[in-house]
RNA sequence: GACCCUGUAGCUCAGCAGGAUAGAGCAACUGCCUCCUAAGCAGUAGGUCGGAGGUUCAAAUCCUCUCAGGGUCGCCA
């Protein structure tokens, strides 16, 4: 057992979710009369989720256990079940080689909601990062050029991953490690010297400087002289040429600036946005610890760490300078130095998965430990028409403007459906960059989203704004029905549409644990989807404020609906207004 | 050519530590606001789970082959 807990309603911290503890409890329940010869391990590794409600809560399925009894696992099933009774369970059933428990209702709702209501945000928390570091490297646009579309996904899977780990314990390092070096900067240096105006960048630098950056891509298909003035451009930028860098440093201002208003937008702080020319005097050291260890061979006039079965990694090209790896090796180390990290994670496209892969291999090879906490993120590519968005091809879409046709749809839909809303402005930011961030969310990470403007601001089905209504219509039940917190929740929860929100709820720790595990927050985007729709089913069946007898009760189910999703968005990185 | 990822309803996707009738959401069609926010709910229709073998009591899920799309494979990041 893992060090996974949550709280409890006296404070105690207890080892698992509710839901997870049953599984425990049932797989004991089975494992007694089993006669000894059936791990419980392996017993509750077996115990499923039935399909259909009506199948009850818990399955165990007895096919495995046939042979060994040397039975029909349709008689184990029916054997089993009428020996099986515990506190929790309801109703036990023996359908066609299943034993399915029904859980008693009354008592796990009322664990549930006094879990929950006692630990507020804090329910789902767990402990097992033991305060340890996890670094996470994510976001990293580079400057010069535009925050696209393609940006927004190592954004709101690295955001969210961060808030992830802490719920599980961990301490956050989030960083974003600017793509501020390279060789692309003598291109755009060149191109400014080139053709480049002072006073149309200083109007709209991004744009501006993007045009340039397009226009060199173009000029230097007929002109192939232009590249390598670009990379002569990057090498005086690293030996520190006056004007390289004088230049350098105003695309970067202005790139930084425009960086800003969207992480304001987006609600997301950076611990350290140490871009990767902060590692540019840290690179000689590595190369030197490189050939000290001797892992770093020539080869064509470049100096590179081969290995076997893949391909080498570049260190040091033919003119010296640096490279990618070069840069990411120092800031591995830095990191490690600095932080001390347990875990450090990359939340990087796919496309460079061997990159990450040769970054941990050198590392490895030169004896470093802590490599084994790093792990490459990946995740796919937002595609356009199918197609990869190109920055050179200047074929992209700006998140930027994404965000603000989503604020304004929002706004829409506001003005439409509750016009005199108040803080209407505020709601519709929330509301509609909620609905750009959970779109993205809500795929698996690996794979490739097509870009549909269409389907990201849709406000209805699965998406964010569907959560969010969800939530504010749960906090508009707590104010008109005058809910007390303080009160004592009876029990008296008859309504069987609220079952499934019980059980619901009663999963949110292991989503995280799991979400973490797998470092994948759609998990998490799906059960709150899962949560809401319950709830939503459960309030469509339910008068929940006409019975006075019964309010309180049912007010401690939206309450505690309503903690659980504000606290699952929280985790996505989304705001959950109280009234939208 | 080698390696990696992906292929499920018209579209976008869940499901993939093998398990009981393959699920949502959009779009289409039907109902439900004198009633707690209709950004909602209920219902109808829609599927050879890319294809072929194999392992298994049981395969969308695991293995092999095959087809299709995408990515990567030395001086970009």
């Amino acid at each position: 057992m893992g060090a996974f807990c949550v709280f409890a309603p006296n404070n105690q911290m207890i080892e698992g979710g509710r839901g997870m503890r049953i599984k425990e409890e049932f797989a004991h329940v089975i494992k007694q009369q089993l006669e000894g010869q059936w791990d419980r391990r392996k017993i509750e590794w077996m115990i499923e989720k039935p399909k259909h409600e009506h199948m009850g809560d818990l399955a165990f399925p007895c096919f495995e256990l046939a042979k060994a009894f040397r039975k029909s696992p349709k008689m184990i099933a029916e054997e089993l079940s009428e020996k099986i009774s515990a506190s929790f369970i309801e109703k036990v059933e023996a359908i066609g080689g299943y034993v399915n428990v029904f859980l008693n209702r009354e008592m796990i709702t009322t664990e549930v909601m006094a879990e929950i209501l006692a630990a507020q945000e804090n329910y789902g928390k767990a402990i097992f990062g033991n305060g340890k570091v996890i670094t996470v490297d994510f976001s990293s646009p580079n400057i010069a050029k535009p925050f696209s579309m393609g940006h927004l996904r190592s954004t709101v899977i690295g955001h969210s991953l961060s808030l992830i780990a802490e719920k599980c314990g961990y301490n956050p390092v989030k960083i974003n490690h600017i793509g501020d070096w390279g060789t692309q900067f003598g291109k755009l240096i060149t191109a400014y010297r080139l053709w480049g105006d002072e006073e149309t960048v200083k109007k709209e630098p991004i744009k501006e400087l993007l045009k340039l950056y397009v226009q060199f891509h173009e000029e230097a298909k007929e002109n192939p002289d232009l590249e390598e003035q670009g990379r002569n451009w990057f090498k005086k930028l690293e030996e520190g040429h006056e004007e390289a860098i004088s230049l350098w440093t105003w695309f970067r201002d202005e790139s930084l600036k425009e960086f800003g208003k969207i992480y304001d937008k987006l609600g997301i702080t950076f611990d350290s946005q140490a871009g990767e020319a902060f590692y540019n005097d840290k690179m000689k050291r590595v190369v030197e610890l490189l050939e000290y260890k001797g892992v770093l061979v020539e080869s064509e006039g470049a100096k590179v760490v081969p290995f076997e079965g893949m391909p080498p990694c570049l260190i040091k090209k033919r003119d010296g300078s640096t490279l990618y790896a070069t840069r990411d090796l120092a800031a591995a180390m830095y990191r490690q130095k600095k932080y001390g990290f347990a875990k450090s994670l990359y939340v990087v496209g796919s496309e460079q998965s061997l990159h990450f892969k040769q970054l941990f291999a050198v590392l490895r090879k030169i004896g470093c430990e802590w490599e084994q906490g790093m792990a490459h993120v990946p995740f796919g590519m937002m595609l356009k028409d199918g197609k990869k968005m190109s920055t050179r091809k200047g074929k992209v879409v700006l998140l930027d403007e994404v965000l603000e046709e989503a604020v304004y749809q929002a706004m829409k839909n506001i003005n439409d459906k509750n016009p005199h809303l108040e803080d209407k402005e505020e709601v519709a930011r929330h509301v509609g960059t909620g609905a750009v961030i959970f779109h993205d969310l809500k795929h698996f990470r690996l794979h490739d989203v097509e870009f549909s403007l269409e389907d990201m601001l849709t406000f209805e089905g699965e998406t964010g704004p569907y959560i969010q209504y969800t939530h504010a219509r749960a906090s508009s039940l707590l104010r008109k029905g005058r809910f007390n917190d303080s009160q004592q929740y009876t029990s008296a929860m008859e309504d069987s549409s609220a079952w499934p929100v019980v059980v619901s709820l009663m999963q949110f720790p292991d989503v995280i644990k799991r979400s973490f595990d797998a470092y994948d927050p759609s998990q998490v985007a799906k059960y709150v989807v899962e949560l809401a729709r319950a709830f939503n089913h459960y309030y469509g069946s339910v008068r929940i404020l006409d019975d006075p007898e019964q309010i309180q009760s049912r007010l401690s189910l939206v309450h505690s609906v309503k903690i659980v999703l504000k606290e699952g968005l929280r985790l996505l990185g989304m705001e959950a207004p109280e009234k939208m």
